[in-house]
DNA sequence: AGATGGATCTTGACATCATCTAGATAATCT
DNA sequence: AGATTATCTAGATGATGTCAAGATCCATCT
């Protein structure tokens, strides 16, 4: 039997694995390769006839997994983390009420695999907004703009990626999305420190800068309401991206 | 019947009642006016003696609604606000399965109290903090170790605080609370404002060390693991803190 | 082609949970 | 003292997560 070659969205290698290999990350076989793989046969779901049927007749669903994940995305994108039930996907998906954990093993797994995914997405998203942009700074600016652009228009995943109790921070593929993430967000900072400032802390700044960019995605929600209770202005998130960057960039202090 | 008049522990007034008024913050009666009451009657707990009495013989608890929130808040801070459960913290409170809803109206009610309770912590301690510090920016480096101290010595109430799903954000109390918090931050930053740079846009800074602090506070947890996949070294919470006042202040570009 | 093993999904059951209603008990007001 | 209100309990209901056992389909081997 062959052995597969397992990549990341983000051009990691995982590593391989042979058939009845039992390792860690066998549980999101669909996203895992599905984009730069240089091996064997792809996941490909295998109908292509009944595409959005949820109303299948057979019993496979031909690509449950896919479908419960964008369900529970989109279950949580309505209802929120806390009114997330393993059920209701699964009534989304026309499936029974234990297929879920067939698959996801229970509602973190399920959860995990969606966070995970908002991960793919948001490093995909990252390398494509840093390719081709020279000045550093506006790197980063772009990196702000395509890290909001992703929280926004994936807000189901945006919602569970940094809930550390909701989610199984033990899983080696959640683990390997993050870093992933996170290692775009350093490339960008380090590039500004070749060329801004060579003594800058990259670590620092990247936890800063991560810490940022999560908080004003997480309290944007809250920013609105408050904003109206107080009577003042709301600002755009795209204005508070380049308001952090500018301000990082050149501090408060006029010179 | 006479009125009482309501405050904040930060000394804002909220408005008065009186007998039979059906405010929209009557849910609150017990942490409302705790500390600054100009009039009447304190809601002090009636019994002295069985201080530390879960297991009380009498049918009246006493004080259960202080006992119901803290519980919940240690419940929280054990298990995570996905742990939660309202029957768990009447076990813990020794009460009846039911008696937390009578209280809160419901698990978002409970949680709304302690998010509140949260909130009025952390009023407090900025406030103490900024007391007798004269140079602004120290005021905000003192202000940014109290959002820390807090938010890591009540775990349970900060794991809920910006639960915008768990949380009623309709709630008067709730809404005071938050503005009251932020109210000091804005302080500290106008001060900034008059001392360093007039045209400082006092929202925009407001907003994002808001956004940083939480969610510097809210991705410690998962730093740590990430930073030992990485191999690299840890930041305290306050290296970052100060990192980030640093940074605000003078920018990357050296001068 | 036919059998076999494994993966996929269903069914049923169980304990737990939030919430509602009705009732019991204590405190307060008049 | 009597009535009213606030506090808490008890029971019931529907929904949920998880587990175990079974049904169905698919891939593989002979």
């Amino acid at each position: 039997m062959m052995s597969r070659s397992i990549w990341l969205v983000s051009g990691v290698h995982l590593g391989t694995v042979k058939k009845d290999d039992n390792v860690c990350f066998s549980l999101q076989p669909m996203t895992r390769w599905y984009i730069a793989s240089n091996q064997t046969t792809k996941n490909t779901a295998p109908a292509e006839g009944d595409e959005n049927a949820t109303d299948r007749s057979s019993y496979h669903h031909g690509d449950l997994r896919r479908a419960l994940i964008e369900a529970a995305a989109g279950l949580v994108e309505e209802s929120g983390p806390a009114g997330f039930s393993l059920r209701e996907v699964a009534r989304r998906a026309g499936v029974s009420h234990a297929a879920p954990a067939h698959h996801f093993g229970s509602t973190k797994g399920l959860l995990t695999a969606v966070a995970s995914e908002g991960f793919e997405l948001l490093t995909a998203a990252m390398r494509q907004a840093r390719h081709g942009v020279e000045d550093p700074a506006d790197q980063l600016r772009a990196v702000g703009r395509a890290y909001v652009s992703v929280s926004l228009g994936n807000a189901g995943h945006a919602a569970v990626m940094f809930r550390s109790d909701i989610v199984d921070h033990d899983d080696e593929f959640f683990a390997a999305c993050g870093l992933d993430s996170y290692g775009q967000l350093q490339q960008t900072i380090e590039a500004i420190r070749d060329t801004y400032n060579p003594d800058l802390d990259v670590e620092l700044v990247c936890k800063l800068v991560w810490s940022t960019a999560q908080g004003i995605v997480t309290l944007h929600s809250d920013f609105g309401p408050l904003d109206e209770r107080r009577d003042v202005r709301t600002l755009e998130l795209t204005q508070l991206l380049d308001g952090l960057v500018d301000l990082l960039l050149d501090g408060i202090r006029p010179r």
